[in-house]
DNA sequence: CTTTTTAGTTAAGCATCCTTAAATATATGC
DNA sequence: GCATATATTTAAGGATGCTTAACTAAAAAG
């Protein structure tokens, strides 16, 4: 097997087992809270961006902005999310994570990083360094090819 | 920092990345079927099972029987999914992909997938070497971890 | 053999999500 | 300044997903 076949496949093993095990468990962990996977996407959303306005979300989620609205206006009733207006565009909106909104997908995060540490305690210190340097490569070629899109 | 937090700190960051990445590919590619998530779940399950019976489903999406047996109905009249009488336990069924429905989950696999590649193509072959090398050291130890449990 | 448990289905009903259409308010182009 | 475009909201309605409750059929327990 060439190297390029052979990191392919390994990547993508990797990323398959890590990708189920993580949706898994923080979609249980967000459900056990009451809240439902679109405002939970929603919620993820805001984090990332910091900060962001209606069509943002709408654009990303691929939903129209009166869906977005609809799920801001619910999400910032329950406390997750402030809205306000934006100051050099008075159309606008600026929803961004409340306190009590950050504490919740931080939460979650963790919960879907609990195995991750269980993953690190089964390596010994020789294998664990390998990794480290490892996984910031694929970090920093993520990043990049996140973008150039 | 010690060397256990930073491959901690490494991990979590790529899995972030990837998860993150990953689910909004896929999301969109089902979506663009017209399947749901719940349904696209479900069908996953099945991938990954390769065979499991209503009750099976319910219990690891943390819904009702009855609603998981509508959820199959569904995706049997879409040519998805195949149910079957299991011959030793005749009140039980064994659900399984159809070629259409398995069809359906390795385009969405490749299509999460795509960028993956597009990630290896942005490194050279040392760094190719290594990766791959610590990809395989982590996705024996994420198997491990998943079967104690 | 009868009772109880287990596996799944069906029906009714409620909540959520999302859409379209219409409305408001602000910004931009000419 | 006036017409058009943009950002968001609101209301009405359709589809889906889920739940509970009632039911059928088969297996397991006594």
């Amino acid at each position: 097997m060439t190297d390029s076949l052979q990191i392919s496949k390994a990547l993508r093993q990797w990323v398959d087992v890590t990708t189920h095990r993580s949706m898994r468990d923080q979609s249980r962990y967000v459900k056990s809270l009451g809240f439902s996977m679109p405002q939970f996407f929603l919620l993820m959303q805001v984090y990332y961006k910091k900060q962001c306005g209606i069509s943002d979300l709408s654009e990303h989620m691929e939903i129209t902005s009166a869906a977005a609205s609809q799920t801001v206006e619910k999400l910032v009733q329950s406390g997750l999310l402030e809205r306000a207006e934006d100051p050099s565009d008075r159309r606008a909106k600026q929803i961004t994570l409340s306190v009590k909104g950050r504490e919740l997908i931080e939460k979650s995060i963790n919960e879907r990083f609990r195995w991750v540490d269980e993953l690190t305690a089964n390596l010994g210190a020789d294998e664990q360094k390998k990794v480290s340097q490892a996984l910031d490569i694929l970090t920093e070629a993520a990043k990049k090819v996140e973008n150039r899109e």
